[in-house]
DNA sequence: GATCTTCATGACAATCATTCTCATTTAGAC
DNA sequence: GTCTAAATGAGAATGATTGTCATGAAGATC
C-alpha cells in the first residue's frame, strides 16, 4: 500500500509556492515563504501557503524541520534519505549523510523491543558568513 | 564561564512539580503535569508549571524534547549526555547512547566549517505494550 | 521572632503560529 | 461550453506558551 496518492491541481498558486521555496537554498517557514511571495506581487493567500507546504512536505517534495523555536520550515529536498546542518542564524543548510545510522536504528529497535521507528536528526551550528 | 547560575527559592509549588515529574517516567507538557497535580488537589497554577519546568530543563535537571505536534515535553534525566527512544502512543522513553554520535559531530563540524554545533536525536517508534 | 527585601506565584490577558470555516473561484474531466 | 469536485482566500478560531502585575511568602538580617 502505496496508499493515498492524491494529484494536486496544477493552480498558479501552487507553482508560485513551488517556485518561492525551490528558489532558496535554506529552511524558510510558510510565513516567510508567504511574505516573500506578497513582495514580489503575489497575491497568494496565507492559509493557501500553509496547505500546499504541508501537502508536498507529505508527499516528499520538501524536507521539513522544526527550529528551535518551534516553528515549521521547509526546504527543497534531495531525494533519498538523508539529514541536515542548519546555521541557526541565517538557516544556510547542507545535507548530510550518516552511514551508520540507520544500522543503530534498527539495532536500537531489536535492543527494545520498538516497532516502526523513525529518527530525527539535525544539527545546528552557525556558518562561517555568520561566526 | 559557567555563568549565571542562580538558586530558586524553595517554594511548596516547585517541590509539588519536582514530584510530579519525578513520578512518572514518560514525558509529560506542562498542562499534562498541570492537570496531574490538580487532580491531586494541588492549587499550583499554570503558569508556575511552566515556569518551573522551564527552569528545571535549563539546570539540566530535565529533558526536554518536542512532541510530533510541536508541544514541549519534560522528563526526569539521567545526568551525562544521551538521547532517547520514546513511544508514540505512551510516551515510554528509553534512554539510549549514541557512542559514535560525538565523533560524527566533530567531524561534520570540521568538514562544513560550522561552529557551535549542536546535535537533536531522537528516536520515536511505538512500544511492545502498545503494538 | 519580627522586619524587610526580593523573588515567586497565580489569575488573567496577550501573543502568535497554525488550523478551521465557508463562500467563491477554477482546474480539469466530459 | 458545462459541470463538479477541489482549491482558494479572508477572516475567525484554536491552543500552547508567554507576559503582566498585584499579592504572597522565602530567607536574609537584626
Ligand atoms: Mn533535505
Ligand atoms: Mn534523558
Ligand atoms: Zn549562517
Ligand atoms: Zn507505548
Amino acid at each position: 500500500m502505496t496508499s493515498t496518492e492524491r494529484t494536486p491541481r496544477n493552480t498558479r498558486q501552487r507553482a508560485e509556492v513551488r517556485d518561492a521555496v525551490a528558489a532558496n537554498p535554506a529552511f524558510a517557514t510558510s510565513q516567510t515563504i508567504h511574505d516573500r511571495l506578497r513582495h514580489e506581487g503575489s497575491k497568494v493567500g496565507l492559509a493557501t501557503v500553509y496547505r500546499t507546504l504541508q501537502a508536498m512536505a507529505a508527499s516528499g517534495e520538501l524536507d521539513t524541520i522544526r527550529t528551535p523555536d518551534g516553528q515549521i520550515a521547509y526546504r527543497t529536498c534531495t531525494p533519498g534519505h538523508h539529514h541536515h546542518l542548519v546555521c541557526r542564524s541565517c538557516g544556510r543548510t547542507v545535507e548530510i549523510d550518516l552511514p551508520g545510522l540507520e544500522a543503530t536504528t534498527r539495532r536500537i529497535a531489536g535492543e527494545y523491543g520498538f516497532a516502526e521507528i523513525d529518527h530525527e536528526v539535525e544539527f545546528f551550528g552557525t556558518c562561517s558568513s555568520c561566526a
